[in-house]
DNA sequence: TAATTTATGACAGACACTGACAAGTGACAA
DNA sequence: TTGTCACTTGTCAGTGTCTGTCATAAATTA
């Protein structure tokens, strides 16, 4: 339980590096301007051990909020059963923005630091938001699953559905520096949702009562 | 105004041609396993100018329901002002699958099968969907037009996030083959489209009135 | 028919990514 | 400590996407 030995530590030092000399490079001279040779160089490393690492250049740029989002289907998973499965959504997206101010500032800073660098380039954009559809999958069956409800599932499709738009929305990047720019994420977050409640009907996200 | 000239007439030809094979070329031996070799020799073309006509190989998949994106936009900006923002979406989403219904058959067919393509295949889908969120900036900027709302306003892009998220629920690939499968869609489609407005309380889409 | 656009093909090259093999390095037991 | 084993890395060769360039052929216009 101790050290999780040199290996792999190394290997661990070596990914972070790679993240950081790619995220450096991107927001230096653009993302599809930078090589793939140039972050291996920045690194010291060979091209190919950088593939091993990752299996694409858009990997590397998109790893942290990935992580991200299996953050949220864990929390999700650990709601309890009862809650609607709207908002057992809503309070996983909270969870990853606590989750980012609890953590280590650095680690934080990366992470919104690769947000604003997906949102301005749209090869990105595209790939990060592939992954969430991904992983929609995923939480639509999770919510299939907590409703005793089908996979194709009609509504919770549409539930999943809504709740991204909520988070694409509610995670568009802030311009803000430091410890402000989390807060001015929750804020635009929190606003996010409170429309969101606003604009629904209580008990949407639950089959209508056939009464 | 007569015929656009045998030199154009032959672009379109070769362009159509291309859509055709690879559409094919796809569905046969699948996305990535097919080159843009193959495809060009289908057509008896040098692979040089299959990249005079596309981009991209994702290109030529992606080409006609990015043209269906298109009409949407065009539809939109043609709804009538007073028009609340959710209405004048969903009914720009009506109009493309009119459109599809009253087309040519062959038309519909293609689109039909490029969508399905496009679903089972991960790299697709991010390409799909990094020209929805291109459009979503579109749209959002075409809703805030319509509302005397600012660019960045949360709510516009509250509502074509939601709106995109119901179209990308009810345009989903319905199994069913020739006319049936219109149909198929058009229910879809309307399923979902039920389910928002039950889900949605009267005049969400419109600023709270302060009263 | 001659002059001017415009589409195309042929070629060379950059870059992302992969498979295979050899060499270096940490893990672990004798 | 040493030797073996597993794992990580570098090198090299190759495929496929995509781009710039230039010469040729075809269509348009005069």
């Amino acid at each position: 339980m101790g050290q999780p030995g040199l290996r792999e530590r190394k290997k661990q030092k070596t990914r972070l590096a790679l993240v950081d000399a790619a995220l450096d490079l991107f927001a230096e001279q653009g993302y599809e301007a930078t090589t793939v040779d140039q972050i291996a160089a920045a690194v010291d490393v060979s091209p190919r051990t950088f593939f091993r690492y990752f299996a694409t250049k858009e990997d590397v740029a998109l790893s942290l909020p990935h992580h991200g989002q299996e953050v949220m289907i864990a929390e999700l998973a650990a709601r309890p059963a009862e809650e609607p499965p709207f908002t057992a959504l809503t309070q996983a997206m909270r969870a990853l923005v606590t989750m980012l101010k609890e953590g280590d500032l650095t680690d934080s800073a990366r992470f919104l630091k690769a947000r604003e660098l997906i949102e301005n380039t749209p090869a990105l954009l595209g790939g990060s938001v592939r992954r969430m559809m991904e992983n929609e999958q995923r939480l639509v069956a999770e919510i299939a699953r907590r409703e005793g409800a089908d996979r194709d599932d009609l509504l919770a499709h549409f539930v999943v559905a809504l709740s991204m738009a909520v988070a694409r929305v509610g995670f568009e990047f802030c311009h803000a520096e430091g410890e402000q720019a989390i807060d001015s994420l929750t804020n635009r977050l929190e606003a996010t949702l409170a429309l969101a409640e606003r604009s629904l009907r209580p008990g949407w996200d639950r089959p209508a009562d056939p009464a």
